[in-house]
DNA sequence: ATTATCTATAGATCTATAGATAATGC
DNA sequence: ATTATCTATAGATCTATAGATAATGC
């Protein structure tokens, strides 16, 4: 068997590799999980929950995924994987405008939006299996923000002068906490529009 | 015995009333709940966690709150009582510099800033015990705010033409959201100098 | 022969109750 | 007499393992 075959049949964790249809089930549950994770949290969840999402028993849930921990990991992993697809889809636009495409993405799929913000909270303590991989991802955002904003003050397309490290902040900031108030109360809050009037009161329209 | 007496015995909650030391025993509890819900959230604590933390055992703890759910529901409103003393004593001042008065102090109490936004996350569930009462206060937060940005609007004091009730949503996230990332990195994120630099940029110095 | 799936269940928790004993208040 | 606190524990639930049976792949 190829490497290639392997990894088509879920990672090669075997001599022999999975049935055709592993890789069907695999996605199941990884769906069920963002849903589930999306809804309560990884605390919050149990794997009894997502196997009933899945359509599966609770062991055979196991035998695809060796623990709770992993499954979080392999979704976390997905929604990064996607949304590093979305930006590179955007390629053609400006650093913002594909930041903001990724927001207008996520209003396709609320369950992404909930699983990300319920998890980004929760993982603030330190001792929460994604704690590592979302203040990492924070750092790799913000500093990706700064540079442009800092480019963009260079080309003076920028109305304001706050600087360019705070201006990388307000931006994660209110993307973050747009979603938030918008899974409270999805009439109440759009999330692009007020990403984009963030944006159209700091950055020229031309930029 | 007077109500006043029954009150500042814990709520009379029998024909004689509390102990003396109940009360302080009821607030260690309380402090207790900040650090543990603070730290995994509702679904991650467990009493016992929150028994050791206050020094009692966990039935201890049933016997001055009957459930969890009740516990998270004391630590809310105490929460609430705060928020709204910081603001009171701030009345001389102008809204928005009151509300930027709560994010100061919020600052001297990080347990209460990861306590808020741990369950603000975990409370978009709609079954989660906290989920209408976060709803209302969101409610309640960006309508108080949307009217004193259409004020400002209407004494030409702002300086940005966003519509009020996008204001409110971006100043709401903001707050949010920088808190998010001042957990993972208290270096990265400075929450007050973020919301000053926004408004700053929303609202005419002198208003 | 290996992978997939299930039932049964171990072992560890978690919330909450029962009931005993000690401390306090009227 | 009531409140406070503890030990013991019921009853439920949770993660994960053991091992049987069925399906698939080489």
């Amino acid at each position: 068997m190829t490497n290639q075959a392997k990894a088509a049949n879920g990672g090669g964790r075997g001599p022999r590799g999975s049935y055709a249809k592993s890789a069907e089930v695999r996605q199941k549950i990884l769906d069920a999980c963002v849903e589930a994770f999306g809804t309560g949290g990884f605390h919050g969840t149990t794997m009894k929950e997502i196997a009933q999402r899945a359509g599966i028993s609770q062991t055979g849930l196991l035998h695809h995924f060796s623990s709770k921990t992993e499954l979080l990991t392999e979704v976390l992993a997905t929604h990064e994987r996607e949304t590093a697809k979305i930006v590179r889809e955007a390629d053609d636009l400006h650093a913002l405008q594909a930041q903001l495409r990724v927001v207008q993405a996520n209003e396709a799929r609320p369950g992404m939006v909930q699983l990300h913000n319920i998890l980004a909270s929760e993982a603030t303590a330190s001792d929460h299996p994604a704690h590592e991989t979302y203040r990492l991802r924070y750092d790799n955002l913000r500093l990706h923000l700064t540079r442009i904003f800092a480019e963009l003050r260079g080309r003076g397309r920028l109305k304001v002068d706050t600087k360019p490290e705070i201006l990388a902040n307000l931006l994660v900031a209110v993307i973050d906490g747009l979603q938030i108030q918008w899974l409270y109360n999805p009439g109440a809050a759009d999330v692009s529009a007020g990403v984009e009037a963030f944006l159209a009161g700091v950055v020229d329209d031309d930029a």
